[in-house]
DNA sequence: CTGAAAGCGCTAACAA
DNA sequence: TTGTTAGCGCTTTCAG
């Protein structure tokens, strides 16, 4: 038989407040007797409070949303994991939903997470919800829910948000291939799907810049973060004769390089290969890839707390910016 | 100012009953008139139902909680998407929590789920819990939750269960190097890290019994499904002689690999090495590395299924073996 | 030191 | 065709 409060009450021969007051530890000025009592009683009977009834009363949840593109992909389960860890150290719980990158998932999942009564939100709202600002923004206003911004943002600089500088990577990444003297760096750039790659590309462009370079549009390619399209822009590297290449990301770089050896290409030697995220799988497939690496760790850390300080009306930044590092390997 | 029914009733000058019947599209007979002008005024006020209070008298919160070892293992975070997608068209949500393969947090986690009141639950659990069985089995009666068993199981075959065949795929593995002649195959056990392990490895010993081969204790190495665990064996597949290896998991394969290319081997020629797992990044990496795999979309959908069927009182089958493949490249 | 009573937002018998 | 009433399990104010 489900335990509650009134029951309890009933068994110790007290109110239900007596009961209430004592499991919450409340300060009161019940005696130590009883109170030992009351709580010896709930173990026996393995009472567990409803949820529902509390939330219904304190107006909380103790649940926050998660809302990513793709638990599949490696940065958000990383994401996913980290945040889940820190919530629950705080007493909350984590419910997540995938929108696939697809901006009208985005806007009814939100819906949902909020009808389910969540506190707070964590969002990495799909790609192209940039091109759809303002619909996204009255949503938020009308939802009037915490939330931050994570990893992406949808370029209003109010926003709380946590995110990385994309531009830094992309300068440090092609830095480093300057450095090395290379003469024609290519780019494969996501800057037509993605904020964050457009911050990328433009850090390549600085740092290019920066050294006196000519930026080569003819160089420049397009890719969709996948393996298969650095596979597919390999051939017009060696086409253009590029002895450099700087990948918006390490799986596109994979493709890159698959390729290249199939070409008959030494990589780093004939071309070098930046990457950006230093996945692990480099180092376990041998491949001695540098790479531009984000600590995601941090990212949910401090996604999390903001989050939580917001929740709780802690005057804080509501700004954060992260700074990713350059990996040799 | 937030919308309760009741203050909708008291715009509509109804009472808080017929807006509850008519939002819900309960069978009533109210007038089409007086229906359309409340829901006209839901809408303009941006009504959205308390969740907790209507989980409170339905006592139901249609949350479902998934137990996993690890989201940042592939493996569980293609298993979570898919749990979540089916879910989500159920009208469910997903909570999740990692225990990391530890089994106090299993108990802890399970326990804590159930106070937040999911309406079931999706087990994963550790590897470690089946040493664990009993309170674990304890505490599984008394939380008194519908459940089920996902991929592996604590050995009692009347809990609800969807699982993979794991001695057959160890079994189809180590059948294709035996059809290849290999003559000394040795194999990569976790057999004493995981029940799953343990029947893949009774799998290998099928298939070579079967062929007319020794059991070599001396080819069965231990490994803990990391790559650094295939890393460290390699050196032992040559002393031994061996000419085939079926490793339980393509990590510790391509750990394996690494190191007999270091070594200057050829795979597969010199040593050729089967996976478990058939991760895509075999084909991104150019290794051709073949590979049993699992279908884990299906593992998803089908114990989404059950748990609803049981929470739903739907008499079915509550125990589900799914067959896994084998795969070339 | 403790309890009564009200109320959170909703549903569902039962009336009318 | 609609409203009244009770109650889900809990917290909290206020009274004793």
């Amino acid at each position: 038989m489900k335990m509650s409060i009134k029951k309890l009450a009933k068994l110790a021969n007290v109110s239900a407040t007596t009961v209430s007051l004592v499991l919450n530890n409340k300060p009161s000025r019940i005696s130590e007797s009883k109170k030992s009592e009351i709580k010896e009683l709930a173990q026996l009977h393995d009472y567990e409070p409803n949820f529902s009834a509390i939330n219904l009363v304190m107006k909380q949840s103790k649940t926050i949303g998660l809302l990513i593109p793709d638990i599949e992909n490696l940065f958000f389960s990383a994401l996913a994991k980290k945040v889940e860890d820190e919530l629950r150290q705080e007493g909350y719980s984590l419910i997540f939903v995938n929108s696939n990158d697809d901006y009208k998932q985005d806007l009814s999942l939100l819906k949902n997470l909020v009808n389910r009564g969540v506190d707070g939100l964590l969002l990495t709202v799909a790609n192209d919800s940039i091109k759809h600002k303002s619909s996204y923004e009255s949503l938020l206003k009308r939802l009037n829910t915490p939330f931050v911004m994570v990893d992406r943002n949808i370029g209003n600089p109010n926003h709380p948000q946590v995110f990385f500088d994309n531009k830094l990577g992309g300068y440090m990444a092609t830095q480093y291939l300057i450095e090395k003297g290379y003469k024609k760096i290519a780019c494969l750039s996501t800057k037509d799907i993605s904020v964050n790659g457009l911050y990328r590309y433009e850090g390549y462009v600085k740092a290019l810049e920066q050294a006196g370079y000519n930026i080569d549009q003819s160089i420049v390619f397009s890719g969709d973060y996948r393996f298969q399209s650095g596979y597919e822009i390999a051939d017009k590297l060696i086409l253009e004769n590029c002895d450099a290449l700087f990948a918006g990301n390490d799986l596109m770089a994979y493709g890159v390089i698959k390729r290249l050896r199939e070409l008959g290409k030494n990589v780093p030697n004939d071309i070098e290969v930046v990457g950006y995220d230093n996945l692990e799988f480099s180092r376990m497939l041998g491949l001695e890839l540098p790479s531009i690496e984000q600590n995601i760790s941090d990212l949910g850390k401090k996604s999390v707390e903001l989050l939580l300080n917001i929740i709780n009306n802690h005057p804080v930044d509501t700004v954060i910016e992260l700074k990713p590092t350059f990996k040799k390997y």
